[in-house]
RNA sequence: GCGAGAGUGGCGGAACUGGCAGACGCACCGGUCUUAGGAGCCGGCGGUUUUAACCAUAGGGGUUCAAGUCCCCUCUCUCGCACCA
């Protein structure tokens, strides 16, 4: 290799990698099989993201690592093609994203990830907008339906006035909607929802076994929220029961009145004529207001009196019902008992409705001033004074009550049914068709795919129906069972349904006739090591960890994880800042490869800051490691026995540099600090050039350790070492602990702690060996003049303290 | 409000179980080569003062022979959840 010319060294391994097929696995012949896996990019007509190749990347370096250390690696790649995103952008653009979508996919995969190096086995690719993909997707559903675990219900759902269309609970962030940051508001409507809860222990429980990042297991966490607690019977004046959550049965004797939700269904039959006004009034402003509004925060208390009244089960008292918004009808039973002295917000309400409060728990200041939520004694609690409150008197107030079955011990969930039908026309039919006399009746296995048809007018119209409904011949349907005229469904699922799944499908691309081949899933799932982005942990993570419970409990799969580990990358910014269009920081990576090439770009993206925290993309950045690998390149090369520098560096300590940072850059890429294990190949090469060492152990080795990271320079480098197959089939280099240690340390020799002299010795002497040596060193011995030696400390090959008064 | 994480030179960032703070790089400064340098190579680069010290890891206290690292308090930022009973 003359010069180091990234365009033309890249282009030549581009094509050898093709024609000699180095990133194909042998899916049924692998022997330690390692299921590499990174989230599939959704082909947006911008082309790819400065983070998607982020991303990519630092998982491509762990593929190409596990592969230098003997792994079968398989690291497929597809596209998530359905969803709103596409579609929208057709809309403005107006074209029709069918035609749109393979372009981009084409753009993608050809002039973009294939630039970049990535290991990618490309005869497994995934398009989830291809039928022989949604075909599966589609009985995905139907599986779920036969199982209990989809349902149609009616009720208030999340929409999006601009999208058009309904949305997931997960996909409301902070009010808004996480596609296009409208506000989304409340409409009653009949959806399609996935059990999502009946897994919500399970989920959540599992999390503390997983071996995932420890952020994107919190936010799963926080997202499904257990709260410990009873349900307790209350009867309304005229003895009919009903029910209320909470998780403090020990404040019973506080409870002062009860809050229905606004939306409950029972409000009406127990309002009296006199409240009715009132209550209509308040339920009508409520369904007025926005998710945003009613989540303000700060936001005073509102609510009516119903002019009902309950009878609390412990003491027979008559409490007064009301509705306010602060009760939420998704949660627990839609209804609470309140307790002002022991909550702040049924305190907040009772102070601006003149509702009594009655201290239950002691150890407050002055519950009439401010609710008390710490632990305490039971008092004015008949019998269960004295107790403790949160422990004994919880439990003894609900076993009393359990007792004559008024009270049973519960846990409730934070985490909601997964809504998944979509008012859209881009994504896959719902498998669905309703006959008059069969009732919902799932499109049989033979039928699937569900072809979405092609239509020129796809807008949606906001009516809350499908665009699809207005294709005639693919809403009217036979029945399958009945053979009469029915309906199709004509909502579309969400197209997180189309991600949940798509790694079961990578290993089985060859099998028409099932989403996954059980063998084939036995030998390559769960997925050995998932890289992503932390923004998917209540979305797409959970969704994928549910479904794969899901497949478990129907018995389509042995294992009830999707992916033994997931790392969570961190986020780039630009310059300092997000990157956004309006601030015009936008990274075009095109440009950059073109100008640098692709390794300069992948090593610079690793090193610009930690991995898993994310860095700072900076001008200039991608140039200084182009410089960095021109050097490396002379370095590797030079003509061996070239003027060696005066001091020509020893045997010994040649081999410390080569094995300490074969050690190093090991460690530091099994932990993702891709960032110091490139510093570390950089004081290599310092180390080569500036002792002007040159020899072909080292040069074959910073090959190798080069490898992972810039993959086309490695094998034109390994190359011109003299090899003739591919350096990912070198293996990684072995080093030996031993010579990981420096021929001398030098010894850091303080007096009080301050660092006062130094010593260059050989390792491994001891504390009796160095000390006359540390006591003649003159920066030392002068600081210890007229002064008592008190202490002393002496830490083997590190450093001596000299404590003196 | 609750929970988690973070705060280190002009900048991006290092520092594993407490043991030389600032690895590695960018920018900058000086030198060299050159018709030229926005190329290459060599050197310098936290601050105050200069033979030698002292001060520095958001701020304040503490533990220790020794603290960026451990403990307590305060401030700031980022993220997650948020009227979830």
């Amino acid at each position: 290799m003359a010069k180091y010319d990234p365009s033309k060294v890249e282009a030549k391994w581009r094509s050898r990698w093709e024609s000699q097929a180095t990133d194909k696995v042998d899916l049924v012949g692998a022997k330690k099989p390692f299921y590499n896996l990174m989230m599939f990019p959704y082909p947006s007509a911008e082309g790819l993201h400065v983070g998607n190749l982020f991303a990519f990347v630092g998982s491509d370096i762990q593929g190409r690592y596990h592969r230098l250390l003997g792994y079968d690696v398989f690291e497929p790649m597809g596209f998530d093609a359905f969803g709103m995103h596409s579609e929208n952008f057709a809309l403005k653009n107006n074209r029709h994203p069918a035609e749109l979508i393979p372009k981009n996919i084409e753009r993608f995969r050809e002039s973009q990830l294939k630039k970049v190096g990535l290991m990618i086995d490309w005869s497994h690719q995934v398009d989830t907008t291809s039928p022989e993909y949604y075909r599966w997707t589609q009985w995905m559903f139907v599986m779920l339906y036969k199982n209990g675990l989809a349902y149609r219900k009616t009720g208030p759902v999340n929409w999006c006035p601009s999208c058009k269309t309904v949305l997931a609970a997960e996909q409301v962030i902070d009010g808004e909607c996480e596609r296009c940051q409208s506000e989304v508001t409340k409409k009653e409507m009949a959806q399609w929802y996935f059990k999502t809860t009946a897994f919500a222990g399970e989920l959540l429980d599992e999390l503390d076994r997983l071996d995932w990042s420890e952020r994107t297991k919190l936010a799963q966490r926080n997202w499904i929220g257990r709260s410990q607690g009873a349900e307790v019977v209350f009867k309304f004046a005229d003895g009919t029961p009903f029910s209320v959550f909470t998780t403090r049965p020990d404040t019973l004797y506080g409870a002062t009145y009860m809050v229905f939700s606004p939306e409950h269904p029972l409000v009406d039959q127990i309002v009296t004529p006199e409240q009715a006004p009132f209550v209509k009034a308040y339920r009508d402003e409520v369904a007025r207001l926005t998710e945003i509004d009613r989540q303000a925060e700060n936001r005073e208390k509102t609510g009516v009196f119903t002019g009902a009244m309950a009878v609390n089960p412990v003491n027979d008292s008559l409490i007064p019902i009301w509705i306010a918004d602060y009760v939420l009808m998704g949660y627990g039973t839609g209804a609470i008992m309140a307790v002002p002295a022991h909550d702040a917000r049924d305190h907040e309400f009772a102070v601006k409705f003149g509702l009594p409060i009655i201290e239950v728990v002691s150890g407050g200041e002055d519950v009439q001033k401010q609710a008390y939520t710490g632990d305490g004694d039971l008092v004015n609690s008949d019998r269960f004074n004295g107790l403790e409150a949160k422990t004994k008197g919880l439990t003894a107030i609900t076993e009393m009550l359990a007792a004559k079955n008024l009270a049973k011990f519960t846990t409730n969930y934070r985490l909601r049914d997964w809504c998944v039908s979509r008012q859209r026309y881009w994504g896959p039919p719902i498998p669905i068709i309703y006959c008059d006399k069969c009732g919902i009746v799932p499109v049989p296995e033979k039928d699937l795919p569900v072809m979405l048809p092609t239509l020129s007018d796809y807008r949606p119209d906001g009516t809350g129906r499908s665009p699809l409904t207005r294709d005639e011949s693919f809403h009217k349907v036979k029945c399958p069972t009945c053979g009469e005229s029915a309906l199709r469904e004509t909502d579309v699922s969400d197209n997180f349904l189309c991600s949940a799944w798509y790694f079961y499908r990578y290993p089985s691309t060859d099998f028409s006739d099932r989403p996954f081949d059980d063998e084939m899933t036995k030998k390559w799932l769960p997925v050995d090591l998932y890289v992503g982005g932390n923004e998917h942990a209540v979305l797409h993570l959970l969704y994928s960890r549910w479904l794969c419970r899901a497949l478990n409990h129907c018995g389509y799969i042995d294992f009830q994880e999707p992916y033994k580990r997931f790392v969570a990358h961190g986020m780039i910014v630009s310059n300092g800042a997000k990157m956004s269009k309006s601030r015009g920081n936008i990274i075009n990576p095109d440009l950059y490869i073109d100008e640098f090439g692709a390794d300069s770009f992948r090593m610079y993206l690793m090193f610009m800051g930690a991995y898993l925290e994310g860095g700072d993309f900076r001008d200039g950045g991608v140039k200084a490691m182009k410089g960095f690998l021109d050097r490396l390149v002379a370095a590797c090369l030079a003509p061996e026995g070239q003027t060696l520098s005066q001091k020509p560096p020893t045997e010994a300590e040649s081999l410390f540099w080569l094995n300490s940072t074969v050690k190093a850059v090991g460690q530091d890429i099994a932990r993702f600090s891709y960032n110091t294990a490139i510093a570390r190949l950089m004081e290599l090469v310092n180390f080569m050039t500036k002792n002007k060492v040159r020899s072909q152990s080292i040069s074959e080795t910073l090959t190798r350790l080069l490898a992972p990271f810039a993959p086309h320079l490695a094998e034109e480098l390994w190359e011109s070492l003299g090899h003739s197959q591919s350096v990912f089939d070198s293996g990684w280099p072995l080093y030996d602990e031993a010579a990981c240690r420096r021929p001398e340390v030098e010894y850091v020799i303080q007096v009080n702690g301050k660092v006062r002299g130094k010593l260059s010795l050989a390792v491994g002497l001891t504390e009796a060996e160095i000390e006359p040596l540390v006591m003649e060193n003159p920066g030392v011995a002068k600081w210890l003049e007229g002064k008592t030696l008190v202490k002393k400390i002496y830490v083997p090959d590190k450093l001596v303290n000299l404590v003196v008064k």
